[in-house]
DNA sequence: ATTAAATGTTAATCTAGTTTAACTTTATTT
DNA sequence: AAATAAAGTTAAACTAGATTAACATTTAAT
């Protein structure tokens, strides 16, 4: 198990003694996704944090009239799931499926506790994690309202320069929330300025 | 200093001696302010995260053409901060300021990761606190980019119906990201289908 | 190398929500 | 009780972005 990358993320927010990083990895599962196959799945209840060890996923839910709306990507040394249905052990709103050959690694609803509990310092690295992905969704919401779709592209474009090259840009529109038809219009619109 | 409720909040998460309760009590502040004051100014530092034990506030950034976004309104036994200012200590985007005269209860900045160490159980109930917070973010993103603004406006209405009656009309359009005009027409057209 | 599938583009028409502006109602102050 | 300010309404003209549909290009499969 290719556990390398996480214990590096880890210790930039606390330091593990060789003793709990043993007993966490004791408590970690690794696995490999093929493109296209669903993490998690609208429905069913998410048993897992995902740690991205490589690869490229993204969130999203199909609404009632069958569009699919992305709510993000994630890439290496980022994390993915649906934190309310983990939280709450419900069924999600939403899927993760990946873009790319993935491999992760995982958080288990049913130990994560006792984890917690056994290396306290494990819960502050979850709490900061969420306080990050707070601040981000926080941040989305302030985008949304108060920028154009041109403006939002150009900021997800400097925000996530690698992202925006390893994927169809039709999923670069459902991100922003708009149609695939208006981005290429945005695009064409931002060529002529230049 | 009225700390009860905030007891009563954490005791649905932790259960905390009365040493601890104690050594936290100690460690809070509480505050009065009036109606229109603010607790948090955009360029300031957030340095506390606030309980609010009675009143209401609002949370709302100003955008580059003078527009007021309401991000989030909160009421008692709920929190306001701008959670990103006060992890990062840098200066806010946002403004906090009172609907009604208010009393909260404040955890600062400089003794909070004290708090953690001491009793470890708080970063637990903080942890889950930031958690609910980023799962009512990603909902409401998900609203945003699947819902009309009927239906965002129903939907507010059903799931915060206290909120509504304290509060002007055009606040409500602000959180729901629509003008007050477009709000006042629809409410009409909902008072013609009845 | 060919074909089929997936992705991207362009343009015309349409619509949800904005803007502007005049007016009404409700609260607040004196 | 009058006067003033704050909040809410209505309607016409406007715009950002959606929809539809036809076509172009790139990628993958045979």
């Amino acid at each position: 198990m290719n556990v390398e990358p996480l214990l590096v993320y880890i210790s930039e927010y606390v330091t593990l003694t060789e003793d709990e990083k043993t007993f966490l990895k004791s408590h970690l599962t690794s696995r490999k996704y093929l493109k296209g196959q669903y993490i998690l799945q609208q429905g069913d209840v998410s048993k897992t944090e995902c740690f991205i060890i490589s690869g490229c996923t993204k969130m999203f839910f199909v609404d009632d009239d069958g569009q699919e709306h992305i709510i993000n990507f994630s890439i290496k040394n980022w994390w993915t799931s649906d934190l309310g249905s983990f939280i709450s052990q419900t069924p999600s709103n939403f899927n993760v499926q990946c873009l790319e050959d993935t491999e992760i690694i995982q958080f288990h609803f049913n130990t994560i506790e006792m984890l917690f509990e056994k290396i306290p310092k494990l819960e502050r690295v979850f709490r900061k994690i969420i306080e990050k992905a707070l601040v981000a969704s926080q941040n989305r919401i302030v985008r949304n309202f108060s920028m154009s779709a041109k403006e939002r592209y150009l900021v997800f474009k400097q925000s996530y320069p690698e992202i925006e090259q390893r994927i169809p840009q039709y999923m670069v529109a459902s991100y922003l929330g708009i149609t695939k038809e208006f981005l290429s219009k945005i695009k064409s619109q931002i060529s002529l300025e230049h």
